[in-house]
DNA sequence: AATTCTAGCAACCGCGGAGCG
DNA sequence: CCGCTCCGCGGTTGCTAGAAT
């Protein structure tokens, strides 16, 4: 099936916005609000597709965005948060205010990465340069004769056997999570709903994990799955688990009964489970 | 001074998920 | 359940200013 084209291309403005274009969708949204993208355009008299309005107001004309100068704190943050989540740069945008996705994407791409990496081979000058010319030549090699354009790093992944999604998840598992344990302390709140009181991290130094708080990702899969897994009774949670592995054959549920407020190791294997994001919580050890 | 190269950033593209009829 | 539309996300591209040659 075909895919129908966001908006119609034909009579549109494309590349940098100018003032009068910000302007006009400054208003329309300030009077209508944000939301019907697509319409954004036709009722605010613009000749942009609607993704590209929500592009620009989003990145670049909402009133509460911070732009450029980024400070350390924030630096630091973005380091820690996408050793945690990897590339999901909305999660990563969402724990600094007023930053925007594509904003933390860029500084990550252009500045941090080469931070990081420090003089690495693999991201030389060099390289760079190599990168750029073959860049070139394809790109004149494309325009000669209409050879097909090269597999983008998703549709790479996508030619191999597994989802590009699992194939990543695993990367990170490998990299990160070796001799890692997860600490959790639960408690219930005034309705008796259980809740994570408090979540610690300990990670080995080399990952530089020892001073990061999970409690800094409240919306984060895991908390989800440790709060969906849980019933309480008057002073104990119960924790379900899938088991894959185990006397009854795999495949089970196993119900863990834990007091109150007592911290919970989960196991490397646990928190590997949640990276897949698979869901499950298999070989339990609590 | 002119040209080439590089880095940074804004914008675009395609895909997938959610919601709805 | 299915198909469609809309929205949001992450990867990628292309433009431009400044640096290097």
């Amino acid at each position: 099936m075909v895919r129908t084209p966001c908006c119609s291309k034909e009579g549109l403005n494309r590349g940098a916005w100018t003032a009068h274009e910000d302007e006009i969708l400054r208003d329309y949204i300030n009077i209508h609000g944000e939301g019907k993208w697509r319409t954004i355009p036709k009722e605010a008299g613009l000749k942009r597709c609607g993704k590209s309005c929500r592009l620009r107001w989003l990145n670049y004309l909402k009133p509460d965005i911070k732009r450029g100068n980024i400070s350390q704190d924030e630096e630091d943050l973005i380091i820690r948060l996408h050793k945690l989540l990897g590339n999901r740069w909305s999660l990563i945008a969402g724990r600094l205010p007023g930053r925007t996705d594509n904003e933390v994407k860029n500084y990550w791409n252009t500045t941090l990465k080469k931070k990081l990496t420090g003089d690495q081979p693999a991201e030389s000058k060099q390289s760079k340069i190599e990168k750029k010319k073959k860049k070139k030549s394809n790109k004149s090699t494309n325009n000669n004769n209409n050879k097909t354009p090269p597999l983008s790093a998703k549709s790479q992944l996508e030619a191999n056997t597994e989802t590009p999604h699992k194939l990543k998840a695993e990367a990170t598992t490998n990299e990160r999570v070796a001799d890692s344990k997860v600490q959790v302390v639960f408690k219930c709140n005034d309705n008796g709903v259980p809740i994570i009181k408090s979540r610690e991290v300990v990670y080995p130094m080399e990952y530089s994990f020892g001073e990061l708080l999970l409690s800094d990702f409240p919306d984060s899969d895991f908390w989800k799955i440790c709060q969906n897994n849980c019933t309480e009774d008057s002073d104990h949670i119960h924790m379900t688990s899938t088991t894959t592995t185990g006397p009854a054959g795999g495949g089970g549920a196993n119900s863990t009964r834990i007091p109150l407020a007592q911290p919970v190791l989960f196991s490397e294997d646990l928190f590997k489970d949640w990276i897949r994001d698979d869901h499950t919580f298999r070989n339990q050890s609590i």
